[in-house]
DNA sequence: CTATGTGAATTTATTCACAGCA
DNA sequence: TGCTGTGAATAAATTCACATAG
């Protein structure tokens, strides 16, 4: 809506672009704040700022890449981050074939060298390395400083409570779908 | 747990492996009924048939892929869906320069074409296109049938009420870490 | 003795309904 | 008049605690 050119909408219109409650939204702002101007709705450049603030999506943000296989390949190229001021600034891989290739621009280094994340301040990582080694390269990043990581293996991943995880498990996503659909 | 041969896990043994406490398992399971045997635990062969069967996955399916881009391509080659039955047995494109090739023994064909899902009794497909494309391809996949998607764009898609979306906003995901870490 | 299954208690989330502001 | 913000009401999910079965 910002690149639109829009400036205020309501919450009924954030409702039909999300497919969220009116009054979910606004209670959730709510407890953030108020944000919004009765009768007319919410100013939008405002109440981007303002999410960004509570999101901390207030400044630029650089993550690194574990495993540059199929999955690591695409999300590597994915044009997506960038709406959030995210950048995938490294890359790391097991396969010395790989390493020291070229990938978006960014060399594909040794996954011994994870540490080198400490020196680059980069303390957010994305994990699309195959389910056995998931655990290691979690345990590897949590001694490199990583305090926040996005695991596409198909399984939980221990880490510290200081330590954020979010796991996409994209085959069990796909096999949740069966539950809500109609015999047959 | 299968696969290695094990007999019975407890739901204290499921927990740990899970990442979710040991009386949330036992209620969610105890939704469906008694699978259990109390001193023991679930025999794990009788467990997954039971749960497979709630979430109707009792049968092989196949799923379809629209967008064969980067990450449609590495949807197409990821070996996770096999542990759900879950097959993708066909892929479609826009781009001329793609239709006519064939990938993971697939040949891609005319995102035009989709009305062929009904003949090939495709329910379920995987949207991988540009978000600007999202929608009229949800809209041609509920024409053709389709009854379950899962949706890559980072986008609500709006269907009908009986057909399910299950979303995977990667960036969203990505962009929700920075909330739960410590300031820095 | 061990581990399930489940009522009851507690906590959390959603929905309603409307006062109040532009 | 239109839309926000929020207390109150309702609904849902989580946690506890323990009777009960192997």
């Amino acid at each position: 809506m910002l690149k639109e050119g829009q400036k205020s909408a309501s919450s009924h219109n954030l409702s039909g672009l999300l497919g969220i409650n009116a009054w979910q939204i606004r209670k959730d702002f709510s407890y953030f704040g108020a944000f919004g101007t009765p009768g007319v709705g919410y100013d939008i450049e405002k109440l981007v700022k303002q999410v960004k603030k509570i999101l901390k999506l207030n400044e630029p943000k650089k993550a690194a890449l574990i495993g540059v296989g199929n999955l690591g390949s695409a999300v590597m190229s994915y044009a997506g981050f960038g709406i959030y001021d995210f950048n995938i600034a490294a890359a790391f891989d097991i396969n010395p074939k790989k390493i020291g290739r070229k990938i978006s621009n960014i060399r594909i280094e040794d996954v011994s060298n994870l540490q080198v994340l400490k020196k680059q301040k980069i303390n957010i990582a994305i994990i699309a390395v195959p389910r056995e080694a998931a655990q290691q390269t979690a345990d590897a990043l949590v001694k490199a400083g990583v305090k926040g990581i996005l695991n596409f293996s198909p399984c939980h991943i221990k880490v510290p409570k200081k330590v954020k995880v979010i796991t996409i498990d994209i085959a069990m996503d796909l096999a949740r779908l069966p539950y809500y659909m109609p015999a047959g």
